[in-house]
RNA sequence: GCGCCCGUAGCUCAACGGAUAGAGCACUUGACUACGGAUCAAGAGGUUGCAAGUUCGAAUCUUGCCGGGCGCACCA
């Protein structure tokens, strides 16, 4: 999830890399799964946000608790540009107008930026729709009905202590108004609604003292508490050249997404974000994912790939047919032979293993061995007959073993949203 | 003060209680005038923060310290 007041940085980017690599590897293990996308367009800082767009757009400064990034000026000046009628609107409805035809354009380029990387959802699932479609309301008729609402002083609350949480969690306000929990409560009814029977929410460390709240939730809703599944995700640190690139909005040198990638590349800043257990904090060197050595390993199992490629076009070019001779596995007796074939068998397990535990890093670090045991057989064994040596089995065998290869990597590269080159 | 995460080779990090704790980089030394050298082979590098406990067996589980990160709203 994030607000749509303004581009997504690197908070974000690990969970966009890594949350759509849990997705795929769920679905090839076999899950039935939809990747959403929770938009925060409701509350204050829609209405900062507006009022700093307007502010812009009028000349006046920016609220000193608005939004002062450089985007804010591009994105009144788009508004001004593309919209002109708004600033004749009367002075009640300029900032309603003025947030409004912001939030479409800033929403737009996020929905951009995490298509361009490869981070495809399919929901994106609004907070306000939330709100306007009843769906809180009748959140609410659920967990009433099972008992754990209650009005105190005023305000309207969930029992969340009854099932592990430190306190009772308020859903309205004494002045009316709804809490932000209020709405993560109605999605997780709506979802559970949708038919889906697990919800699995990526949460930034500093949030991570939603965790019993949100099962605390699920509880509530009747369900088991692992139901809500929240997977904690560590900050990244940057650093460019061993100095650390420090993020503050407010000096404006954020980090964004499409900065990233600008710097590295979509395949080198996915893999470099997914080969990681989430649970860790990570530091990235922007230096060094955007070398093309074995610092980075993208680069080591992506030549895998490409090398092999090269080699079938050049059995092609030889006109051997291989795809019509049989496969024997009894000819594969060396060493390096059984090393890959081996490591070859483990890929399901590898895949079972990665959706099971929400791990997708466990996937990039198996292509990294596999890609290791291919070279190494590579070393040892000659694939294609030499001059005009005579087609054997033994060099078809050898062929199918490349081509499975080639289609295990290009397989497990997918599964992380990471392109499979025939060429580099 | 309470809670969550982390601490493993010089650096970045693996290891679903199980074999001699493994990779890459960096460092040292080697290997193609025939399939892509963005490769491969070999070497060196460790008291897994410290201490106790559980176990046949602990980097992994428990407890206490030390160090780092992040949280503890009728904010979103």
């Amino acid at each position: 999830s994030a607000n749509p007041t303004g581009p997504l940085h690197l908070g974000h980017t690990r969970w966009a890399a890594v949350g759509s690599a849990i997705a795929r590897v769920l679905a090839a293990a076999g899950a039935s799964v939809a990747s959403e996308f929770y938009i925060n367009d409701r509350g204050v800082q829609m209405d900062k946000f507006g009022a700093s767009v307007l502010a812009a757009a009028t000349g006046r400064p920016v609220p000193e608790d608005g939004y002062h990034g450089g985007y804010i000026v591009d994105l009144a000046a788009q508004v001004l540009a593309e919209e002109p009628e708004l600033s004749s609107l009367p002075d009640d409805e300029k900032l309603a107008g003025f947030r409004e035809a912001a939030y479409r354009r800033q929403l737009h380029q996020q929905q951009q930026v995490l298509q361009l990387f490869r981070t495809n959802f399919d929901v994106w699932s609004s907070e306000r729709a939330l709100h306007e479609s009843n769906a809180v309301e009748h959140g609410f008729d659920r967990l009433r009905a099972q008992g754990h609402v209650f009005e105190l002083d005023g305000a309207t609350w969930l029992r969340t202590s009854d099932f592990g949480d430190d306190k009772d969690r308020v859903l309205i306000k004494a002045d009316g108004e709804y809490t932000y929990f209020a709405s993560d409560t109605a999605y997780y009814v709506n979802k559970r609604d949708r038919g889906f029977d697990v919800c699995i929410y990526l949460l930034g460390a500093d949030h991570h003292g939603y965790v019993n709240r949100l099962k605390a939730v699920a509880q509530c809703n009747g369900d088991d508490k692992d139901a809500a599944e929240v997977l904690i995700g560590q900050l990244v640190k940057i650093t460019k050249g061993g100095q650390e690139v420090k993020l503050s909005k407010r000096a404006g040198n954020i980090v964004t997404l499409e900065d990233l990638v600008d710097e590295v590349g979509v395949d080198a800043a996915r893999y470099s974000l997914i080969r990681y257990p989430v649970d860790s904090p990570l530091t990235l060197d922007l230096e060094v994912i955007a070398q093309r050595t074995n610092d980075n390993p993208v680069f080591y199992v992506q030549y895998a790939h490409a090398r092999i490629a090269s080699m079938l076009r050049n059995a092609s070019d030889l006109g051997i047919d291989w795809r019509e001779a049989h496969f024997e596995p009894g000819l594969l007796a060396h060493e390096r032979e059984n090393e890959l074939l081996g490591a070859l068998g483990e890929f399901p397990r590898i895949v079972a293993s990665a959706a099971e535990l929400r791990e997708p890093h466990r996937v990039a670090r198996y292509l990294e061995g596999l890609a290791t045991t291919y070279h190494r057989f590579y070393d040892a064994c000659r694939v294609l007959p030499r001059g005009d040596e005579e087609l054997t089995a033994e060099h078809v065998s050898r062929l199918w073993l490349c081509a499975a290869t080639r289609q295990t990597i290009a397989n497990g590269l997918d599964l992380i949203g990471v392109s499979a080159p025939d060429r580099m």
